[in-house]
DNA sequence: CTGTTAGCGCTTTCAA
DNA sequence: TTGAAAGCGCTAACAG
């Protein structure tokens, strides 16, 4: 059995107040101060974290419930949240919605069970009806990457719109003019395409409606199979936007399958600088995500929360994304 | 603030340990199962699990101790294994030992100090010492994908020596016999260095020392430079061998950047099915490893430690890797 | 089947 | 600065 604070006792002939004064970092007489750090050692004493939970009602713990654990987005999120979130003493509980709004809701609600000190939360449904159970008990969360409708939660996202309304420009400046999209109905997804309606407006683009290819989710599924359709038309586009990065990897199997070159015979412009555009050939042009400080901003408002409570109404963080060239994009001459 | 048990019992007018018995499953007059459901509807009742956690010494929260969190591989491993243990009410306390060891020292004991139930851990090092926190602790440890010199613990892996084995003899038969290989100091890597050792002396085959490549830890880094290295031979290579996902990723980097074709040029063969693969031209022939078994396997085995102590002792499974032929390996005529 | 009672290991008044 | 005592919300004997 692991010691306790008892054991601490009998070992030292304190009283409990002291040690647990001693264990908080309170000041207590040197003398003692030595007795309890040598019981300690020799009792190989830890502090049980439920016990104290239970009295301070602080787990330290962090929720993250994830859209997807096992995308490499998620995974890179995880990684920079993880480490803020340890530096500073706090665990961290990870529950995988699986882009699935039950498993969604049960996710929060397993956190709240669980007495998690807040939430991190990268959305699957527009409106989690299961965050309020978080906000009954009082426990705030930050939203990752996606808002909400309702804008009752602290977010940090991108600002989706011009960074897609960029990478448009950018496109239409290197002399293309038929520019396809394939986006979803996610959030991430509808804000790109927005972007790219503007910018094509701007520029006084008729788009044909076999150039645009909306998904439910956003997969390389959807990307390979629009890609497949893209590339059967007969007024083939000679770029194509991809809004979000497994739909890229779709669209790369779509066109390593049907040998179509990139960039000289179709130019392609993605969301995320993951693993995919290390390893591709060319190097992918991509819209350029800010992950650490999406993930570190995220943890800080979060504890802020947690320590100051609902003294400040929500916040939205929108961060800027860059626009990285590669190869992927071929310069029309005739522009 | 929230209710508790005391709630119910001023609400329904029963006692504590019938309230409690009714919450855990227990047999309840009908009668009094009906105010006690309804009392819980009405305040919006959660048991704190953190009170329970304390009486019973159990958190039904297992740590999971991660080498790398942003990889795939680990990605993967986790969203079966929270899958597994979600269903079973248990949840998953994340940390990232970030590929060094002191950070999978402190995770470990972050885990043992949050009063996990078990721990599930891909090892960076070849003996954590830390594990002895989690020993006294009475905490069950199972290791994923590598397996440490004392075998103390229970761990589920793959035979690497084998499956290396039957890659490389893949490669042979093909008709190759200028093979080289590139693997790590790590577990995985090392093992899966005996396999293709034992597959060339089978053969017959002499290894000069530039075709072997042995780096600290699997990189990309490892991969790219190692690749970069073998392209400047006089005498290339047929064939190479990347026994790490990380490694094959800076392989074709190299590759891409050389303009060497595979498998035109140079063969490949690699480990794991992640994403790559599914998005590389040609596709990579590779030995998968049954990612969800590893992890479903690992989770049943930790689970079962902790309902039935050390009854048996420590356990290895070895998992099956088939090898899935892609079209990255050439077969040679002139054999 | 039900209720009373005694803790789990810790923090936190409050008085000394 | 210190220590005695109360209690966090729950479970687990035990007796009824």
């Amino acid at each position: 059995m692991a010691a306790t604070i008892k054991d601490i006792r009998a070992e030292t002939g304190l009283g409990l107040a002291t040690i647990s004064k001693f264990l908080n970092g309170g000041n207590v007489r040197s003398e003692n101060r030595q007795k309890i750090e040598e019981a300690i050692r020799k009792l190989d004493y830890h502090p049980n974290e439920t016990a104290r939970s239970l009295v301070t009602k602080r787990t330290r713990t962090i929720g993250f419930v994830v859209n997807n654990i096992a995308s490499n987005f998620s995974g890179v999120l995880l990684q920079h949240a993880s480490a803020y979130l340890h530096d500073r003493g706090y665990g961290m509980m990870i529950c995988d919605s699986n882009l699935d709004e039950k498993q969604e809701a049960e996710s929060i609600r397993f956190c709240v069970e669980k007495q998690v000190d807040g939430i991190l939360l990268i959305p699957v449904s527009k409106d989690p009806s299961s965050l309020s159970f978080a906000e009954k008990g009082g426990i705030p969360v930050v939203l990752l990457d996606r808002e909400l409708e309702s804008d009752a939660f602290d977010c940090v996202i991108i600002d989706n719109v011009s960074a897609a309304e960029r990478a448009t420009d950018y496109l239409i400046s290197c002399g293309h003019r038929k520019i396809a999209v394939i986006y979803s109905g996610e959030y991430t997804g509808s804000e790109r395409f927005k972007g790219y309606m503007e910018s094509m407006r701007r520029a006084g683009i008729d788009i044909p409606d076999q150039y645009m290819f909306a998904g439910r989710t956003h997969s390389t599924e959807l990307g390979y199979n629009s890609m497949k359709e893209l590339l059967k038309l007969e007024d083939r586009p000679t770029a194509v936007l991809s809004t979000n990065y497994e739909v890229s990897l779709g669209v790369i199997m779509a066109l390593n399958e049907a040998g179509v070159k990139c960039p000289q015979d179709i130019s392609l412009i993605g969301f995320d600088e993951l693993i995919l555009p290390m390893v591709m050939n060319p190097r992918l042009t991509l819209v350029a995500q800010p992950m650490e400080d999406i993930a570190s901003e995220g943890a800080r408002i979060l504890l802020q929360r947690i320590e100051e409570g609902k003294k400040y109404p929500p916040q939205k963080v929108s961060l800027y994304a860059a626009l990285k060239e590669g190869e992927s994009v071929r310069k029309l001459s005739k522009l």
